[in-house]
Order: C-alpha cells, then structure tokens, then sequence
DNA sequence: AAGAGTTTTGCAACCGGGTGCAAAATAAAA
DNA sequence: TTTTATTTTGCACCCGGTTGCAAAACTCTT
C-alpha cells in the first residue's frame, strides 16, 4: 500500500524504513547493480510504501547522464512540424530520453538557447530545421554538446552529425518531372531565399534545367514557408505573368500558391501545375491531392535517434553525416504521365 | 575570451581562479544575494574565462525548484495543436520555465508518465487536451505536482485547475447559429463519443434545439478529431440521408467533412452548410474559408501560464478554474445573415 | 582612534544519490 | 571443519551547487 504525502520520500528514507544503508537502495534502483534478493526485496517493499522514486537530476549528479535532449526548432507554422513532433518525442521516448524542447523565435537569442541548454546538462541537443543559419548547430558542439542536425545540409565539420534529405537531388527529380510533362517555361517557388534547403533545392533545379536552354525558366522566393507567403507571392505572379508549372519548395506554399491561382480562376493541373515538397499528411488529404516530393521523415528522424543514442551510449565520437533521398508521389496537381 | 574545453567548469574551479570561497560565486550567482561590487566582478571575470555556467539541476537539490515544467498531450494530429505547442512553449520561455513534453500515445501507460514527471522533479505539469479520461490530470495533483488543465472541463476536485472553454455554451452557439440561418434539419458531427469536450458541446446543442421539436436533430460521431474520421462518416452519412447543415464539433473533422462532401457534388454552403470548432490557422486560408467557433487559444494558453506561475511563486493554492467564450468567425461555409 | 552598526565573507553542513574500497557475510572447495 | 573464493554490505567521500551562522571587513559616528 503507497501512501503520497506532499513530500517526496528520500533515499535515506527508504534506507531507514527498510533497515539497510543507503547505499543499499541506490543500488536496489540500480541497473546490474551487486544486491542480493533478501535486501532488493526489502527495499522494494520499503520504497512501495512510501511511494518512492529517484530523483534523476540527482542522480545525474554523479552519472553525468540527464536524459534530457535539447530539441531546438524554429518552425511552429508549418503543419510539417506537428509531424516531426510527434515523431521525435515519441521515438525518444522509447529510448528513455526526454525531449526539452526550445521555440527559437525572432526575439529569443539564439545563443541564449545554447547556455540555457548547457545550465540544464543535456546529454546531446537535436537541431530540427532546415532554415536556421548555417552554423548554428556548431555552437551547441563547441560547448561541448553532442549535436545532430536533422533535416540539416551536411558540412565539414567532423563534429555535427547530419541527417537530411538529398535537397539538390531533389531538386533536379522536381526538373525532370516538369521536363516529363513536356513543360517550355517552368518556376520555381522557394521559401526564404536564405534557407538552405530552398537553396540546395534551387540549384538541382537549375541544375537539371540547364541543358535545356530552350526551356524558360523563372526563380521566386515566398518570404516564409507559410501559406499566406505562398498566397501573396503567387498573386503578385499572377500579375506578373505566369509560367506553365512550379516547382513549390515546400507543402504549404504549394498550397497558398494554389489558393491564389483558383482564386484568379486558373485550373490546376490543367491550366499550371503544381508540385510540391515535403509530403505532410494534409496534402494527401482528398481536397487537396497534392503532387509533391516526399520526404522520408520517419527514417530521418528515426536514423536522428539511432545516432543520438550511439554517441551516447558508444561514446564514439564516429561523424554521422547521411542523406536520404525523395522520391515523387504523384496525386492531382500535375497531369497523370503517360 | 572565453575558453571551452570539453569538460563544464564548475563552481569550485571559478572559485579557485577568483581567489574567493565556492559561497562567493554561487552568491555571485545568485539573484539578491548578498555580494560586493569587487567580488561579484572578480567572480564574473573568472567565470567569463572558464565559460562557466551553473548546473541547474545541482541548484534544484536545494532550491527545489528545477524549471521544468510537464506538458502533456496526446493529439499530435490535429494541427490546433502546433499553434497550442508553439503559445505554451513561447509562454513559458518567457517566464524562465523550461517545458517537458510527454507525448501520450496508446503504448505508452500514462501512470508510468506520471512517474517519469516525478522523477524528474517537475515544478508542476500541463495537461493539454480535451479528450483524455476524466481523472487523468487527477493522478498528477495525487502525486504532489500542481498541475493545471488548460482544454478541461471544470471538476469539483478542489486541486485541480481548469481553463478552458465553455464547451456548452459553444454547442449553443452553434445551434444558435444554425437556427438563424433558417435550417428544418440539423446534425452534430462530434469527435469521439468519450471525449469531454464532444459531448458538452452536443449537450449545449441539444439543449437549444430541444426547445424547438420541430426542427429534425441527428447526432453523429466521428471516431477521432482528424480529417479521415470526418471525411468517413460524412461519407457513410451522405449514403444515409444528410441534414441541411453540420456542427463539427472540431476543423478538421469539418474539412474532412466538406471534402466528402465536395465529392459528392455537394455544394457548401449552398446545398449544405457547415459550422466547424477551434478556429485553427488554416480554417482562414483561402481555399477554405470555413465558419466556425473561435477559441480564445492565447488566452487559455496565456492564463494557464499566469496560473502556473502563481502557482509556484506565491505558493497559493487557490484554485483557478475559468472558461472562457467563444464566438463565431463567419466565413463562407454558412450562408450570410442578412 | 575607538566604538557601534552594516555588509561581506568563509566555514561547514546539507540537498539526493552514486561508487571505490575494505570489511563482513556467504558459498564453495579442501 | 577449516580454508579459500565469491558475493554483499556499509563507510566515507564525491557530484555541483545553496545557505545559516558567526567571524571578518567595512562604514559611519562621536
């Protein structure tokens, strides 16, 4: 029978009631610890009755092991994120860690985050976006943190893991489904012109477009990867002249950008089309059937555990840098290939 | 010029380097504490040079007070629920409290989530949901932590505290809503039959429409608050015989709704018109439009926060439990009152 | 310059728990 | 049964901080 009082029962408590010494019950909670059956019993039944639990921030004292992770994201407006969430807390929580989380907004420091992360011991931070400025996931490293960047560009430095997505093959598989559809003059929708994944996703674009001199090209960027820039860029396309089909870098751009179309009259895919990028649950939705580049974000974020957990349990100081590739779903906003 | 070696400094180091008592910096450190300008700066220039910054989590050994706080959800598909996370995150940000997301799924025990919390020495936990049991939240305030419901529904548990919504009244409005627009023949499309929230606001619908006999009632249920759920019964519903006009008792459920509906060539709202619940985000973009139940998300999230903090700085324990109003966003999926 | 009143300081004990080490208890071997 | 090998135990100190208390160092008076 456990009884709850407002305080929380100690160690010593537990040591007392049980008549053995502390360090008798540390080692009863304690994983492959030396305790024989008599004394592990009577501590359990001791802890049972006061309703006993470690403390993990004390314990963290002298382990060194929090099980906290810095979870640091920037991006609470795209529906993409709700799924990345999900993913992550739940794939950390079956591995015993704990996500702490960090909104990097406009008015937070970012370097702020770094102390604060460091102040609460975490074991290793995940950095999720793929539009935060480049080096700052270093930051986290140089403190001293193991770092993953998920959804990150890789780069040289031997001390960031990396897991992401292949943004300029990407690209160049969104040209050459354009180019499938026998497209003459093809856009492109990026989201913020200094994010690096509409950047990687730029150049294989262009890349794949450039031996078909032939074929027009235009470059746009939506100021943020929401729906209303995709709408408000989209318009002013509108006015501006369209191209046949775009490329949209992301989900809900493609959407936004869709709105204004349907809204200036224009059919989809009949008249423009429309692929996009990311794959997040609502473009499957049936009143959308977005054509889009999926993302493969189970195995991204799954592969972001797998690594965490091998540097700490390893303690293998082995880089990580891997990018996983896309590959189209074809819904209703690019005509069907033959 | 900060040094960082792998290894955190630690007080008795800056203490070492300042030539002062391992007192002394932590005082140094500590707001209103009581310290010299000459020390507080040799301490400060010492620990600038080690890159020092205190351990939380040692201070919460004998501070009790870890900055943690819980943040418990179980709807990581709704997109309400990015804006909920992105608020609370802000919000505690800016009061110094760190949150500590626990992801409630089916596999996980949510007891076993309760003593994780209190293992971690949580300064009190967040219930974020309207569909969990009744009684949930309740295991929290028995195990010690304050603990606030924001999205529940009052209790006459004395240490439980509430904000929320007036779901009842919400399903009055609706009905209210409907009535003006003249329909004979009305439906309810809740979410799932057990969660709270779903049934008080069909108790507040029926409870208007009872007054009028004459108008035909049916009720309806979608098994969760996603778009497939609502997209499946209105579909069974259409083959079964449809109503005038829905109330979806949540956005998603509504889109999930129109959009089978759209498919059956239905036309909305013209043919058929719908009233939706939450006011999320995309319920304003342009392709959807949809009219529906605002919920004052920031003020639920803002006042859970003041609530909190009361909670830990003055110690009180008064009990806090509020519903807010809510009130219609006309869009363009009911017809316009004259 | 001595005395009284304030601040500042360091000591030592404590928060809750982990762990190396030697002693005690137990099991196995002789 | 004694000796030896093995497992269990408790002591004491450590993790990185905080804090009550009394002594030390300043101020300010007179």
């Amino acid at each position: 029978m456990s009884q709850h009082s407002s305080k929380r029962a100690t160690l010593s408590e537990v040591a007392a009631l049980a008549g053995v010494s502390r360090s008798a019950v540390s080692r009863a909670f304690t994983e492959g610890a030396s305790v024989s059956l008599k004394t592990r019993s009577k501590v359990e039944r001791a802890a049972q009755e006061l309703g006993y639990r470690p403390n993990v921030l004390a314990r963290s004292l002298t382990t060194r092991k929090t099980g906290l992770v810095g979870l640091v994201a920037n991006n609470f407006h795209n529906p993409i994120f709700l799924e990345v969430f999900d993913l992550f807390t739940r794939q950390l929580q079956t591995v015993g860690l704990r996500p702490l989380i960090v909104n990097l907004t406009e008015e937070t420091d970012p370097q702020r985050s770094v102390q604060l992360l460091l102040e609460y011991q975490v074991d290793a931070v995940v950095v999720a976006s793929s539009t935060l400025p480049v080096g700052f996931a270093d930051s986290f490293s140089e403190a001293g943190i193991s770092v993953v960047h998920a959804f990150g560009r890789p780069t040289n430095r031997k001390d960031i893991n990396v897991i992401g997505i292949d943004n300029i093959e990407a690209g160049r598989i969104a040209a050459r489904r354009l180019l499938a559809s026998g497209y003459s003059d093809v856009g492109f929708l990026g989201g913020p012109e200094k994010a690096t994944s509409t950047r990687d996703r730029l150049e294989g674009f262009l890349d794949v477009l450039s031996d078909y001199p032939k074929i027009k090209t235009r470059v746009h960027f939506a100021g943020d990867y929401t729906f209303e820039a995709g709408f408000d860029e989209m318009a002013s396309m509108i006015l501006r002249g369209l191209s046949q089909a775009y490329f949209c870098a992301d989900d809900v751009i493609s959407i936004g950008a869709m709105s204004a179309l349907r809204r200036a009259n224009f059919r989809i895919p009949q008249q423009i089309g429309i692929i996009g990028f990311n794959d997040m649950e609502m473009a499957g939705w049936d009143n959308i059937r977005l054509t889009t580049i999926h993302q493969p974000l189970d195995q991204i974020i799954e592969e972001s555990v797998i690594c965490l957990t091998g540097m700490l349990t390893l303690n293998t100081r082995k880089t990580y840098q891997k990018l996983l590739p896309c590959h189209i779903v074809e819904r209703d906003t690019l005509p069907a290939l033959s």
